[in-house]
DNA sequence: CGAAATCTTGACTGTTTGATAAAACTCTAA
DNA sequence: TTAGAGTTTTATCAAACAGTCAAGATTTCG
């Protein structure tokens, strides 16, 4: 009779597979359509099954949100945790760039969810960005601001360049019909990938002046 | 009795009015909640009028979607159609970004809007992409590589080049509960904003690796 | 097997939503 | 001023929606 209920209990099988097949499907309703957007009927016919049988499951819509949430922001920060302050730092940047870029590829709705939870404010979930997010990101702040202070990379903010990795490599995901309509369809999703791995490589390490040839231009204002 | 007709009709007062309050509110709405999840009752207490007099300016809820994407898309360009092929190709590039970025600042529920429009699969402006902005990133991206054979800026694939800086401005609009998170309460939108334009112009110009020191570092494995 | 626990379904409820019709009201220009 | 165009509201509708309930079907396990 009771089903999810927070006591210590076995998952049955059908339990388990059913709960995933209604994570899936929520995953990608949620991820297109926000929360308001996302209806219980197309989750549930997209996981096949009736909707008192879902919501056998999961007591509301926003149990199953919750729930979507939950297991997404770990995996999501799983790739800044590994910054190594012992590493060297363009390769230790390099890989996470990489990392990142990997997930966008691997992940994309799960990037989409947490970009649409982003679009409308964070409601659900600004308490876990301040608990979890914010000190993590501090705390890799600090590590990068000491690879700065011994000149292994160059001074920046710290914080806007963790910024940028974020929005390079997830724009990727999130922005893709944009991305496949102006990279046409000749590249295939893995050449993409490289190319995109290529490029990132470049402009984190290098930027765009070229260092041996003169032709620098004069600066730009600043307004 | 015949209000908004196609056909050649000069616009009342109350009309351009009543559209305008309309479009701001709609805006709000669609920007955070994306199409299905914004709705017309919403829209209308956010422009302070009945339903059905909202419905009398815009038939239906997809009327006024597309009205706001329709003048959305040509203010979002312009920044790109003033890259401008006889300049410097850093000043150029560096008032580029410092334009995406102001467009960040000054219209971030545009901003979201068009994110929540990719989000979705960009199922109502797909063929607009196609038709209007392929062509312009093509063109673009041919100045581009112009620039780089000629040695002016460093090799690099110009539509990746052009997605970064899409990516890392946008992501201050799209992004902004985030970004506020992180960077705490102690800067003010004004300090952000010319602390977000400074480290791009550091990261799009030099990138990360430092030009003086030897520090370097192993290459990382191509993965 | 067979009973208890688990799972599934159809029928249903109250509410929200997009949209319409027509009556009532307001503004404007001759 | 007043007729008619333009605007707003009240009342209403059908469909979609989140969520409930109890009865029936299936699985599990002693």
């Amino acid at each position: 009779m009771k089903a999810r209920a927070t006591e210590t209990q076995r998952k049955t099988r059908i339990q388990t597979e059913n709960e995933e097949k209604i994570l899936d499907a929520a995953l990608e309703e949620f991820s297109a359509h926000g929360f308001r957007g996302a209806t219980i009927d197309r989750i549930a016919q997209h996981a096949g099954m009736s909707k008192p049988n879902l919501l056998y499951y999961f007591r509301r819509k926003q149990d199953i949100y919750e729930a979507l949430i939950a297991r997404l922001l770990d995996t999501w920060l799983e790739p800044l945790r590994e910054l190594d302050a012992i590493g060297d730092p363009l390769p230790e940047l390099q890989s996470y760039i990489r990392r990142k870029l990997e997930m966008a590829r691997d992940f994309p709705r799960e990037s989409r969810l947490f970009a649409n939870e982003m679009l409308q404010g964070a409601p659900r979930i600004k308490r876990l960005l301040q608990s979890e997010l914010k000190p993590l990101v501090d705390e890799k702040a600090e590590v990068l601001k000491g690879w700065m202070k011994a000149g292994r990379i160059n001074p920046v903010d710290p914080r806007h360049l963790i910024f940028s990795i974020w929005s390079t490599t997830q724009h990727y995901a999130d922005f893709d019909v944009q991305v496949q309509v102006i990279l046409g369809p000749d590249r295939g999703a893995d050449g993409r990938f490289e190319d995109a791995a290529r490029y990132l490589e470049t402009l984190f390490l290098d930027g765009l002046r070229p260092k041996n040839a003169a032709g620098d231009g004069p600066r730009i204002r600043t307004l």
